[in-house]
DNA sequence: GTAGGGTTAG
């Protein structure tokens, strides 16, 4: 049985926040190179720091001796305090160092610059690197992965590849595999596995041999972009070619892929697999299966699997209770829902933004908009910032119920709160005005955003198009149509399909049947979709020329008809509209589920 | 007797 490594939970409040600043005025003393007596107390000590304060007393105890401990003792406390996550307090106390007068090295830099990247300020880590050229420090691997790591962290690929490019081309240094896991990190991030693998070949070439990390981080990588077969391919490689063995990450990420495939069965078996291999699931990997479960409505299962693992010895987390909630959430039970929410506390964990917002957005999807407000205020009562993401929900939960005036105060107030609208909050925003017949509120809201990648969404186009077209504009949903070609953008099936369903509700079913015709011609076929729409439209407009043709035409590319069509159908052959030869057709076309729908069966 | 990399939720 393997030894699960004890998860350090922090809640300390503490943060310096003090900007860094190194004094370049800070005389690096090279006296103290004595090494205090007591090393050995000193170092059992590090192994204890778990808590911040143990930290911070030590330090004020290692300062207080004379003579002054070696760098090399400050520097394992700053490790300590970097391990558990206290970068704004583990840079402080490399400022304090700097100020004893404790002579800095390319250890106890290289801290320092991750400490800088892990809270997001780079540039700050590029600012000591400067220093370590004033200083004749020579910058070394470390300094520079953790540079690259910050950059990624930031999003900015473009400057970790230029960073990644430069240290190779003018030999600043050598690549080492963490490095390059760094970079294919980012590269991942972005989902260029492509690169991400052609990297990982550069390595090989260059003798530097691909780690599990390696592997797992492109595994993990194709299995979010649903590639599980070179995900698979991969991880062949990695155990028959490489003979890495996988670990309880690797399992998890490719048991996540089959997952959200939906390939149960391989999932069930990679789970017997690696307990086969005596890798045991962690906490982790359960959650995968409790969120797989419970996104599709199987609470039951997700629940039994929560047993399990409390029978291994696993503790439930804020993880697998926050998917538990939008599962219950998922099936309208908001009252399991919230029950599950309040045992949380009951455990010992405490509810954070995404639990709050997993019960809020069940309350809107639920439209119960009350108690989704009454969220809102509590986790903002509980010091909560709310995020764009909690924003979107409720914003989308007060267009629902049609209270725009709210959904329009909640817009202005995400702003003044600092949160930035998203693309999500953009297309919430612009439906929730559509659906709320406010099409020229949502044109003059798009026109004034003036994102220019917002306004190259063909997305954004199709959702006013169809809440023109829906409300008799069909002019406005004319012209965006022309606007985005004459943008140069690509209409897609549903640009197609709104215009055509747009078309059709105001009658001019001639220039519907003319787009659709023209989808097949710009290789944008139409889908079933598309079909529906169009022979609703045929019928509501008793235009029953091409009827048969369309049928036939689904027919022939395996389409079904939706309930709402067949029904139309049915209401039509009853009146004797349409000739009784075209049940033949649907005996086809209709999915065998709806045929024992008991409101269609009396249409003989 | 000092520093770095991969997996979970809305």
């Amino acid at each position: 049985m393997m030894n699960r490594m004890a998860f350090i939970k922090f809640r300390g409040n503490f943060t310096t926040n003090s900007s860094f600043h190194l004094h370049s005025e800070t005389p690096f003393s090279s006296f103290h190179l004595a090494l205090h007596s007591d090393v050995s107390s000193n170092r059992s000590m590090l192994h204890k720091i778990t808590n911040l304060n143990d930290a911070l007393n030590l330090f004020d105890e290692m300062s207080q001796r004379c003579p002054l401990p070696s760098v090399v003792h400050f520097t394992q406390l700053l490790t300590a305090v970097t391990k558990i996550k206290h970068f704004s307090t583990s840079l402080h106390l490399f400022n304090q160092m700097c100020s004893l007068g404790v002579p800095v090295n390319e250890f106890s830099m290289s801290i320092a610059i991750k400490c800088c990247c892990q809270l997001y300020r780079t540039k700050d880590g590029f600012a000591l690197l400067g220093c370590c050229f004033r200083r004749a420090i020579p910058p070394n691997v470390y300094i520079y992965s953790a540079l690259l790591d910050g950059l990624v962290l930031e999003d900015k690929i473009l400057e970790a590849e230029m960073l990644f490019k430069k240290l190779v081309k003018q030999k600043l240094c050598e690549p080492n595999v963490v490095m390059y896991n760094t970079m294919i990190k980012g590269l991942c991030k972005f989902s260029n596995n492509v690169t991400a693998v052609a990297l990982l070949r550069l390595m090989e070439q260059k003798n530097c041999k691909p780690s599990i990390v390696t592997y797992s981080t492109i595994i993990d990588s194709l299995c979010k972009d649903k590639l599980i077969d070179d995900a698979f391919k991969l991880f062949k490689e990695m155990v028959f070619e490489k003979g890495i063995l996988p670990n309880v990450i690797t399992y998890t990420s490719l048991i996540r892929g089959l997952c959200n495939l939906g390939h149960w069965d391989e999932a069930s078996k990679l789970l017997i697999e690696m307990e086969d291999e005596k890798i045991s699931p962690d906490v982790q990997t359960f959650n995968v299966l409790v969120d797989a479960f419970c996104k599709e409505g199987k609470i039951e299962e997700a629940e039994a699997v929560i047993n399990i693992m409390i029978e291994r010895g696993e503790v439930p987390n804020i993880v697998t209770y926050s998917s538990l909630i939008d599962g219950y959430c998922l099936r309208g039970e908001m009252i399991k829902a919230r029950e599950i929410f309040d045992s949380m506390t009951l455990r010992g964990l405490v509810p954070n933004v995404v639990t709050y917002s997993s019960l809020l957005n069940g309350y809107c999807k639920n439209l119960n908009i009350e108690k989704a407000e009454q969220m809102f205020r509590e986790m903002s009562g509980k010091g909560l910032k709310p995020d764009v993401v909690t924003y979107n929900t409720m914003i989308q939960g007060f267009f629902q119920v049609g209270r725009c005036v709210d959904a329009h105060k909640l817009f202005d107030e995400m702003y003044a709160q600092g949160q930035i609208p998203n693309e999500c909050t953009y297309r919430i925003v612009l439906e929730g005005l559509c659906k709320n017949r406010q099409v020229e509120e949502a044109l003059s809201l798009f026109h004034l955003v003036g994102d220019s990648k917002l306004n190259s969404d063909i997305a954004m186009y199709n959702i006013l198009i169809n809440g023109a077209g829906k409300y008799g504009k069909v002019d406005i949903a004319k012209n965006l149509f022309h606007d985005l070609i004459d943008k140069g953008l690509q209409p897609d099936v549903h640009t197609y399909t709104v215009m055509i369903s747009g078309f059709c509700r105001e009658g001019v079913l001639a220039e519907a049947r003319s787009l659709f015709l023209k989808m097949e011609e710009s290789g944008c076929p139409p889908n079933n979709v598309t079909y529906s729409v169009f022979l609703q439209g045929c019928l509501k407009n008793k235009h029953y020329d091409d009827v048969e043709m369309l049928l036939q035409e689904m027919d022939d590319r395996g389409y079904s008809l939706d309930a709402s069509t067949l029904s139309l159908f049915i209401d039509h052959i009853a009146a004797g509209l349409l000739d009784r030869s075209m049940l033949k057709l649907f005996g086809k076309l209709v999915p065998k589920e709806l045929l024992n729908d008991p409101s269609l069966c009396d249409w003989e």
